[in-house]
Formats: structure tokens, C-alpha cells, sequence
DNA sequence: AGTTTATTTTACCATTTGGTAAAGACACGA
DNA sequence: TCGTGTCTTTACCAAATGGTAAAATAAACT
């Protein structure tokens, strides 16, 4: 039984696993953890029920599993954010990445917003343990750029919360963004612009407007 | 049989629909269309779950009540925003209040955002209907104040996007919100402040840094 | 090939869940 | 107080759902 063994994954398995989270994602974004059914996981899969059991302990563990996975991607741009770098360039480059990944994982996006909405049962450990100690250290990180007069004064909680709401609106909101927008093909890169001039007009710290003075 | 009726409600229906509908947003904002039980929102009422099903014709119409009773009260902020008001007045007004629906109807905000999140099967008329048309004029109003020079160079359609996502992040992602701020009381000026601030950089045409120069 | 191990299918099961039928309790005007 | 219509409860049910046992099949190794 391979679902909770130590013993190094045959190919199938990692095949198969595979198949069944890449499933999972599917249908969980999209239905939510009580929505979402094994039988459709299985379907989707390409794979009978028992056989997907076969594989993980049940429901919970797939979801568990994912919501693992996800941590590592989902928080992997704001390590990125580095406090060597030009304060102004390293927090427009996590917007973009940001909005990058909207675009790139939105059902990622839709499972931890789900997860979150619903009280964050499966995911408290999680945020508290890893979440919390790179959220307080990036703010930091935010706070000394303020303090040296790099960036205008702004609470670097709330701008941290301001750049994931408006990122993530556009994977958790598409229907309505797009409905909106009437699908236009470029809405991620007048996003981008967006979320650019907001942030840059946010921090710029001083002489911010007419740049084309002298 | 009142469900579908056209009679004029007793006191007793409008006392026990009431209770239903209360008891059901608590339960359906929490867990979910699907994650929701006609138990868990019979337990909630006070009532037997056949009872329930005197009042409403299923657990879908329940849902369906909800969210149309809801979206008056969401559009109604924007509603107000008035064309013929100052332009950073009349949108920092719609922040405010955004923000003190986030604060004080947090299961009104979660249901809309589960709805919109597994892709508005049941709202998608209304969205159309309702959301789209007021979205637009909106739109307009918002650029004639940019053409004009009252209103910094900005996407209206992305800046209500901003505004939305900002506001209704305090109450869909409070979880995570209240761990990362170690549920400060202040949190909600706090975030009041950030936001004005950031909405005003981002809207203020001219001049708008160095409030203390000459 | 033959044996062992890993994988998949078939046939189930218990619980949960949305919903119904019908009898009973209640309110209220005549 | 009687009857009529309103509300509530009791006792169910069929379908869906998470999960299991064990037989059958496919790989892998010797």
C-alpha cells in the first residue's frame, strides 16, 4: 500500500499521484472541499475510485496534500523579496509576480482563497508556522525602508494585504472580472500597468508626479 | 403551502423566514453552497428541517433568496457614488463605506465571494442584469473626472477592481487577516487609513506629495 | 517460465443528505 | 366550541457519497 508508506515511489505511483492532485486541483477550485466528490476527482483522473483510494488515504489527504504543495509555490515570491535590492523595484517586482501567478495558477489561487473563506480549517498550522514568521519579517524588511525615507510612509501590513487583494481578485474573481472587462484579451497587461501606477504612486517617496519635468 | 404563494405573508412566516434566511447565511457564508446542510441551517434556525421546507422549496431557493437580497445591498455603495459630487471625495466615500460593509457584513461579503469563486452558477443572470450595466456607467463617470484633470490618469474599470479587492479582502480572507495582525482592535482604522492613503496617491492629479512644503 | 509484488476492478456497505407524506398541534374567527 | 386553515412534527425514502474487501490483472524480478 503506497499511500502512507516511506518506501521510494514507483513510476506508476508518481504517475498516477500525479494524475490525481493535477484532478483534485481541478475540481476542488472549482467546487470547493465538501463540493467536490471522489467520484469526480476519479473521472476526472481517468481513474476508478477505489483505485484513487488506492493512492491516498482518502478525501481529506488529497486535499491536505495540495494545500501542502501549494504553500511552497504560493509564498515563494515574497521570499524572493530581497532587502538588498532598490525597495521601489523589488515590491513592483512581487505585484508582477503576483499577478503573474493569477494568470498563470488561477485554480491554485482559488483553492487557498476557498480554504481561507471557509475559516482556513485544513490550514491554520500552516499560516501560523510558516506564514506568520515571513510576513513579520518581510514587514521588517518594508518598515527600515520607510524608516531610511526609500519608500513613502505606508503600513507595510496593509500594503502587503493591499497587494495580495488585488493580485489574487483577478484569479478568485474571474467571472466577474471577465463579464466585466467582456473578456478583452489584454485585461492582464492593463492589470499589470494597473497595479504598477498604484503601488508606484503609493511608495514613490517624494518628486513622484511629472516625470516629464525638466 | 406560503413558499411559492403570493398571499401576504403572516407574522409568523415573516418571523420564521427571517430566522431561516439568518440562519442560512451563517451556515452557506461558512461552508459553502455545497458544504451547507438543510440540518446545520435547521439546527441554526431553531426549526425541524420539514420546517424549514414549509417555508422555502428547497435548499437551493434558500441560497437563491440570499443572494438576491444581497446584491441591493452590495450594489447600493456604488450606487451612490454621485457624478455630480468632487471627484476624490465621492470615491473615497465608496471606499469607506466598502470597508465598513467588509467590517460589518462579513458573512453578506464571504457568500458573495464563494458564489463568484466556484463561478456563479447562480448569480451570473444578476451579475449581467444588475452589476454590469451599473459597472459601466460608473466607468464613464469616473473617466469624465480623469478627462477633466479632477482624477490622476487611471483605469476605471481597474480601480473599481482595486477597491473591490481591497475592501472584501478584510472580510473573506479574516482568518488569515486576524492571525497576521495578532487581531489588533485597531486593525479596521488602520486598514481605513492605509486605504485612503492609497487611494489618494493613486487619484490626487497634481501636486500631491510634499503636503509640507512652502 | 514462474513467483511475487504492485496495481486495478468488481461488488459492496454505512452514513449523510435533500426531500416527502401524512398525521398532529395550534390559532382564530363564527 | 366548533371548524377551518396555518403551522409543526414524526416517520420515512431514494440518491449520493466516502470508503472497504477481495478477487482479478498487470509488472517486476528470479
Amino acid at each position: 500500500m503506497p499511500d502512507g508508506s516511506d518506501k521510494k515511489p514507483s513510476r506508476i505511483q508518481r504517475r498516477n499521484r500525479k494524475r490525481i492532485l493535477n484532478a483534485a486541483l481541478d475540481v476542488f477550485s472549482q467546487a470547493g472541499y465538501r463540493g467536490a466528490t471522489l467520484d469526480q476527482i476519479a473521472e476526472a483522473a481517468g481513474l476508478s475510485k477505489p483505485n484513487i483510494l488506492y493512492y491516498f488515504d482518502g478525501k481529506e489527504e488529497i486535499h491536505i496534500t495540495l494545500l501542502n504543495a501549494l504553500m511552497e509555490t504560493w509564498l515563494d515570491p515574497l521570499v524572493a523579496l530581497d532587502p538588498a535590492g532598490d525597495p521601489l523595484t523589488e515590491i513592483l517586482a512581487y505585484v508582477r509576480r503576483k499577478l503573474e501567478m493569477a494568470r498563470d495558477l488561477p485554480r491554485e489561487s482559488r483553492l487557498f482563497a476557498g480554504e481561507i473563506l471557509q475559516g482556513a480549517p485544513r490550514m491554520a498550522p500552516h499560516l501560523e508556522a510558516e506564514l506568520q514568521p515571513l510576513f513579520d519579517a518581510k514587514c521588517d524588511v518594508i518598515q527600515s525602508w520607510v524608516d531610511s525615507g526609500h519608500l513613502a510612509p505606508v503600513d507595510p501590513r496593509h500594503l502587503i494585504f493591499s497587494i495580495w487583494a488585488t493580485t489574487q481578485h483577478y484569479a478568485d474573481f474571474a467571472p466577474q472580472v471577465q463579464l466585466l472587462l467582456r473578456r478583452d484579451p489584454k485585461a492582464h497587461e492593463q492589470a499589470q500597468d494597473h497595479l504598477t501606477i498604484l503601488f508606484t504612486r503609493l511608495l514613490t517617496p517624494a518628486a513622484r508626479l511629472t516625470p516629464q519635468d525638466d
